[in-house]
DNA sequence: GTCTATAACCTGATAGAC
DNA sequence: GTCTATCAGGTTATAGAC
């Protein structure tokens, strides 16, 4: 039995696994330019040379936890916009649940993702080519179905807005003294049933 | 008459605004933290020298550049809502078209000035300490008078969300080939008479 | 596997000639 | 005002001892 893999202990975690807990943490707070491998170490409580020992540089080490983050604010969507066999109200109610509890727990997931997507333009393109995959999903033939005048991309685009732009412009609302955290926290746990009832109200209105 | 300050002429500027503009284009297409002064200085077509002498630093030229950047993206939206004497649709309205407008003269603007003030908490954050100059505005008013049932911020969030939002995810679309750039604009022409239709809809929706 | 020491490189800023 | 040359400091990555 060696002395690495015991997975339920708090702070025995392997080497490989405080060095990359490590940096995600790092890399989403402070985005890649800004950190420096030695903030990465620190924050792993070991030294410099490990991570280049584990992980080749530091531009390998970023990959890795970068496709993990756009698994996390991407990966969920997919599956539930295919899904057949629920309503268009159903999938909408399971998206703003979904990522209302995943983003209370990550809050500055999307605007680390974003710009990051934005950085590094051509290295993540293709990374996930869900295009065609979205375009004839489930989700898309239902709000065509209700909605033929107004192209579907339109209501998409708004669930996503009103559920990941406020944690992308709370440090500012915070910074302009408009709300605190706790504040912000009751009204996103209210938008988590106002935008499926604001995105049937839009789907109804001529 | 010196050699400089014949502000008409397409290449003719001064070098401090040459150096000003280059940053411009450089800091906000990269970020602080991945801006090289030299590579502002290239753009500019000048020396790495001249961009220290006439700014005395990296981060002067940045903090500059900054303060403009916000006051672009924020600046606007203050007198709209406070104005008095006009409705709560005109004040969308108006609010819709003139970021529609601005952003897609400079689509990149809202991610880069979002994500700087994350990586930079402080230094902006009392710049414009306009949050008691929001809440007791004429549109927070407006939105009460509505709506005594919802938070207006609820609202307001809304309508940044829906018009800034996909200026910000724009990249990813892209990416993953769901829009391209024609598409993308055609949208933004579509969503300037639709946000504030889909507003006057949720205000009415209980 | 983990450390210390250091190499190799890059970046912001300045000195000094013109 | 503008340039070239260079410094000082910091950063990634590696060599080598344990």
């Amino acid at each position: 039995m060696g002395k690495k893999r015991s997975s339920g202990s708090p702070d025995d975690l392997s080497t490989q696994e405080k060095i990359k807990e490590a940096a995600r943490q790092v890399f989403t707070r402070k985005g890649y330019a800004a950190t420096r491998t030695r903030d990465i170490a620190e924050e792993a409580g070991i030294n410099l040379a490990l991570l280049n020992y584990y992980f080749r540089s530091k531009e390998r080490l970023f990959h890795e936890i970068m496709l993990e983050k756009m698994q996390q604010l991407f990966g969920h969507i997919v599956p539930v916009l295919l899904t057949p066999g629920t309503t268009l109200e159903h999938k909408v109610e399971q998206l703003v649940a979904l990522y209302m509890e995943m983003l209370t727990a990550n809050p500055d997931l999307p605007l680390f993702v974003l710009s990051e997507i934005r950085n590094h333009p051509d290295q993540f393109a293709s990374t996930f080519k869900v295009g065609d995959l979205l375009r004839h999903s489930d989700f898309i033939r239902q709000l065509q179905a209700r909605r033929p005048d107004i192209h579907p991309l339109h209501f998409l685009m708004n669930l996503m807005s009103m559920t990941l732009f406020p944690f992308i412009v709370m440090p500012v609302f915070k910074a302009i003294e408009l709300v605190d955290d706790a504040h912000f926290h009751a009204m996103m746990q209210e938008r988590k049933t106002l935008i499926p009832m604001w995105i049937e109200s839009m789907l109804k209105t001529r």
